[in-house]
DNA sequence: TATTAGTCAATAAG
DNA sequence: CTTATTGACTAATA
């Protein structure tokens, strides 16, 4: 399946590892057919309340039309992660840094019809204030190689449901991982805990909350709350670690992806791809939710960009995307979880 | 104009 | 239902 860690070394080379033979480019054969209609921009202009209460927000603008620009390819979408956007170090409280520029260039007018702005009214204000209060700082770094990559092997566990009760690894753990992941985890300022272990009830709860909103199709602020509330009693993940260390072997090729800061990151396209599939594994996501609340692409894309992903040099606009995955994985599970499903409730609320 | 990149969407495959 | 494939189409480049 996911497996290719083993690629790595070699896979760069020809682009895709199985496209590559038959077609040598993907796609973009020439065709005649035609048909495919639909192509409106449907962006309205809403968007931001929570975006501009979390950050201050600025820039998202959407409207390409009459706003101008900026990143017509992110609207809605962005409104709904740019909590997390291109901040990178940042103090707690205090309201977020301008992101102003969010993910460097880019630029293309997407011309999909789907993301609908929505009307989120108080849904985003609850959510978002929560969000002001957990957002922590993953200053950048990559720690949370964690439990990054497990292609498959405890897909087969649940989700670990004792909160507290795994305190093992804990600390050492983490350092030991950081270390071990040296090329990777480069710098030293990491703060690297950023995401801790909370992981477990993130996933519970989220799961919850998805249903919740699913079948009441009203939101759990209860439950949001503790989220955000976030006991302070953290245990710092846990997992078997042994195993872990033992495997990380594959330190990621390349390795060293530049830290985190929204800029010129380099990002290792192969890591992301396999944490995002481990991650939409682990919390049972599938990849048309991911694709389509984060990414804002579907589900194809989606699929094809974490099976075959391109090495970052070769990469293009298609940056932005993995930009995001890698955002995502960067944030802490809570604010993950509920981006997810804020956006799902928001795009559900049209 | 020809290529290349990035996606979507339909649909095949699990 | 979720994921994988792939033909078609657009935009950006060469």
């Amino acid at each position: 399946m996911e497996l290719t860690m083993e690629n790595i070394g070699n896979m760069h080379g020809v682009s895709h590892s199985q496209t590559g033979d038959l077609m040598n480019s993907s796609h973009g054969r020439p065709s005649s057919a035609s048909h495919r209609n639909l192509v409106s921009h449907g962006r309205s202009a809403m968007v931001s309340s929570m975006a501009s209460i979390l950050e201050g927000a600025g820039e998202y603008r959407a409207d390409p039309a009459l706003s101008g620009h900026l990143h017509p390819a992110m609207t809605m979408c962005e409104s709904g992660m740019s909590l997390s956007n291109t901040y990178t170090t940042l103090t707690p409280l205090q309201h977020l840094p301008p992101i102003s520029s969010v993910s460097d260039k880019f630029h293309h007018p997407h011309p999909h019809p789907h993301h609908h702005a929505a009307h989120q009214r108080l849904a985003t204000g609850n959510v978002s204030g929560s969000f002001t209060l957990m957002r922590d700082d993953r200053g950048l770094a990559s720690m949370s190689n964690l439990y990054g990559h497990y292609p498959k092997d405890m897909s087969g566990m649940g989700p670990p449901l004792s909160p507290l009760s795994n305190g093992l690894g804990s600390l050492h753990n983490s350092q030991q991982t950081l270390s071990a992941y040296g090329p990777s985890a480069h710098l030293a300022n990491d703060k690297m805990l950023s995401t801790g272990g909370f992981e477990s009830h993130a996933a519970m709860l989220s799961r919850g909350e998805e249903h919740l909103a699913r079948s009441l199709g009203g939101h759990g602020h209860g439950m949001i709350s503790n989220l955000n509330g976030m006991h302070p009693h953290s245990h710092l993940h846990s997992q078997a670690n042994g195993s872990m260390l033992s495997e990380r072997d594959r330190h990621a090729a390349g390795a060293g992806q530049g830290g985190g800061s929204g800029q010129v990151e380099e990002i290792n396209t192969k890591e992301v791809a396999q944490r995002i599939t481990a991650e939409l594994k682990r919390y049972s996501i599938p990849q048309a939710i991911f694709a389509q609340r984060i990414l804002c692409r579907s589900q194809g894309t989606l699929s094809d960009l974490l099976r075959n992903p391109k090495p970052w040099s070769k990469l293009k606009s298609g940056r932005e995307t993995f930009r995001r995955m890698w955002k995502w994985l960067q944030e802490p599970e809570f604010q993950r979880m509920s981006a997810l499903r804020l956006a799902g409730l928001l795009y559900r609320y049209v």
